[in-house]
DNA sequence: CATAATACTTGAATATTATTCAATATTTAT
DNA sequence: ATAAATATTGAATAATATTCAAGTATTATG
């Protein structure tokens, strides 16, 4: 049995959107025609990158949050790029930064529960030169890729 | 002098986007009426809370990138709610969690520099029950958003 | 400063896409 | 087993994006 909400979910995450033309220009009170052609001038020079959904990540089965700083091993100090980009495949993975302080990076996760939070930490961020994990559990978000959640 | 520019980008943060369900029916090889069934309900039941863009930040002057992790005063233990629903109205906020650990909350701040970055943990974390705030800045942004970026 | 080149704005026409609707099929509840 | 509620779908329509060509404004150049 295909589920399609399942597969939509997925294209959203990432894209298959489009900025609705016609309601910018009448916010703006501008032609829609010029609206039409500054947002092609952005895609064209990749000011803009994607358009996607924002969801209510519970109701995904994404509903645990955690960032993770993450410790290097000190042979992958030189690029911890190569690490991150390892990381950045996995679906889980909303965000990789490379960062000053006390650790090299952090990644924001979205797992369903703590089983997969735990398969994710054993199976992927044990290996590929980390050594050491610390992880902030996100007990109640506010807000999420600039949009704010609830009440 | 306007800017649609600087108009579109404030928009396209946080909405005016919407599905390309042609798209996605090709894609997943389904009629397009019934994409729109169930995108429409995904809507409905709030599951999809907004379409929006994801963008190059260095290219709308949002090229900084800070975590802060936040401790809280004592008496606002309680109810770090409260703090965290006044900061999530800035622009630059990216994103709020209450999270467990060593700190109280966490938040994703995007500003154009040094100095616009210096002013906001001035005037607005210096206030509001934060005693103690610690930043990781972003060196380098691999995924953002869901969305990978470059190379 | 003058003028050419380039970039931006816009209304009208067209192409494409979203939406509605009604019929049918499927799933779920009793 | 049957009824009720949900989901799927094609055809028709409504709405929207896109193209085009003409005009306007801005920027670069001698």
């Amino acid at each position: 049995m295909k589920s399609i909400r399942h597969d939509l979910v997925e294209l959203l995450h990432k894209g298959y959107c489009t900025p609705r033309i016609v309601d910018i220009a009448k916010k703006l009170k501008e032609p829609s025609t010029t609206i039409h052609y500054n947002i092609k001038q952005l895609e064209k020079e990749k000011t803009i990158r994607a358009y996607k959904a924002v969801f209510d990540y519970k109701a995904i089965d994404e509903g645990l949050c955690n960032y993770v700083l993450i410790n290097l091993a000190p042979d992958e100090y030189g690029n911890p790029e190569r690490v991150g980009k390892e990381l950045r495949a996995y679906p889980q993975v909303e965000s990789i930064d490379i960062i000053t302080g006390g650790w090299e990076m952090i990644i924001k996760l979205r797992t369903k529960d703590m089983d997969e939070y735990y398969q994710f930490v054993k199976n992927v961020l044990s290996k590929k030169g980390i050594v050491k994990t610390t992880s902030l559990t996100s007990l109640k978000q506010l807000k999420t890729e600039f949009v704010e959640l609830q009440e």
